[in-house]
DNA sequence: AGTCAACAATGACTCCGGTCATTATCTCTT
DNA sequence: AAGAGATAATGACCGGAGTCATTGTTGACT
């Protein structure tokens, strides 16, 4: 039995809610400049709240654990990703060109901030475990399992492969490349190394029109 | 300069080495047995160390953190699979029969125990790092690697694809399917899904007799 | 304006991983 | 056999993550 008086759906946010997203939102900034600073382990959270200016109680109002502001900031990175993917993606693209686009922007969008990746990837999946990852894995996955089913409706994609497990493998490429390339020398490309091993699965998938290969 | 006075060389285990590899073997026993019944965060060194018979103290003497148990237990499982692939590899087979052979022999040692790969993969990568996979992936990768540049030789493979990124794209197949098999139900068949993934990037790799390209 | 239920803030507290100075045990030498 | 040097065992201790009972705020309703 709720009423609301003051108009309806766009009164969302009363005072409370915007002071909870203030709060959550300082404590996030807090954290992240510290972990910048001396790294997730050499930051405690009486740090971070002292720094956000609240009790160190209150941290744990807002985030269970304190792996959760790498939750966090791995959902905030990979919302950025998938909306500069429906960005650029087109409709009249085909199969294997909206693949290679849809890597760029992977690579990209990690290339920007490599110590943020770090985090989100080696510390979060390190130690907060790989369930944050999964939500947004999960919406990448949709994505190439969509791709490549209407790619076989529009007889591009070779249509006995499934596209459940093609989608995987994709899945598999993108994350595997990615810790390879936060493991390596500071030279190495994730650009050129995922568009590399996507033109191998190509093979795999795409029926070329009379090109390709030799 | 050492001189060993009982006997010589058969003697290389002294009452002290020998009572060290007896403690951490006792300690990694007391710990598995914990980890099954409790769950690696419901189990503290305490009661590890209680039900292995020493001080807490000890513990620290033969793993350097809590997650090391994970890191050891991960090692014998690497060094098993890897074993068996070796002893049942042929070098007579063809590559794909051979890539065929290696997947389902990762995929019957995993899916022997369940609850330990958890641990490893999970709990290990979740909270020890990824460090500790990494050793066995890197032979694991190896393998991958001399498998299809023997084939390459032979002309049984593809002679355009980089041997590298195939081999990488094939452990991060592996990885991949093993963490989705661990999230998955009771019935999912790690070996069949596996299979299936190997059949797809084969017709990128593998040149058929009569088929494919060129 | 005043009341009150709902919710957030707080910090003392608990628990546990990890350290370290001290003690106990072993091996080798003389 | 006794001493010395090496190495392992020990548990008191520390710092930090996470809990929770209490206190402080907010805003809906009268």
């Amino acid at each position: 039995m709720k009423r609301v008086l003051t108009s309806d759906s766009p009164r969302s946010l009363t005072r409370w809610e915007r002071r909870k997203i203030e709060t959550k939102e300082k404590l996030f900034r807090a954290a992240l400049g510290l972990f910048k600073e001396k790294g997730f382990d050499g930051t405690s959270v009486e740090e971070i709240t002292e720094r956000a200016d609240v009790a160190k109680g209150t941290f744990f109002n807002y985030f269970p654990r304190k792996e959760a502001l790498l939750a966090f900031l791995g959902e905030k990175r990979m919302e950025a990703i998938l909306r500069s993917i429906d960005d650029r993606l087109d409709g009249d693209l085909g199969v294997k060109d909206s693949l290679r686009l849809i890597f760029d922007t992977l690579a990209s969008e990690n290339e920007k901030d490599k110590a943020s990746v770090q985090f989100v990837l080696i510390e979060s999946v390190r130690r907060g475990g790989i369930e944050e990852v999964d939500r947004g894995r999960g919406d990448l996955y949709l994505i190439f399992q969509h791709l490549i089913t209407r790619g076989q409706a529009k007889g591009e994609v070779e249509a006995s492969v499934s596209a459940r497990k093609a989608a995987e493998i994709l899945v598999a490429i993108y994350f595997h490349s990615l810790l390879a390339w936060l493991k390596a020398e500071a030279g190495y490309s994730l650009r050129e190394d995922l568009q590399e091993k996507l033109e191998i699965v190509s093979k795999a998938l795409i029926l070329s029109r009379g090109n390709q290969s030799c």
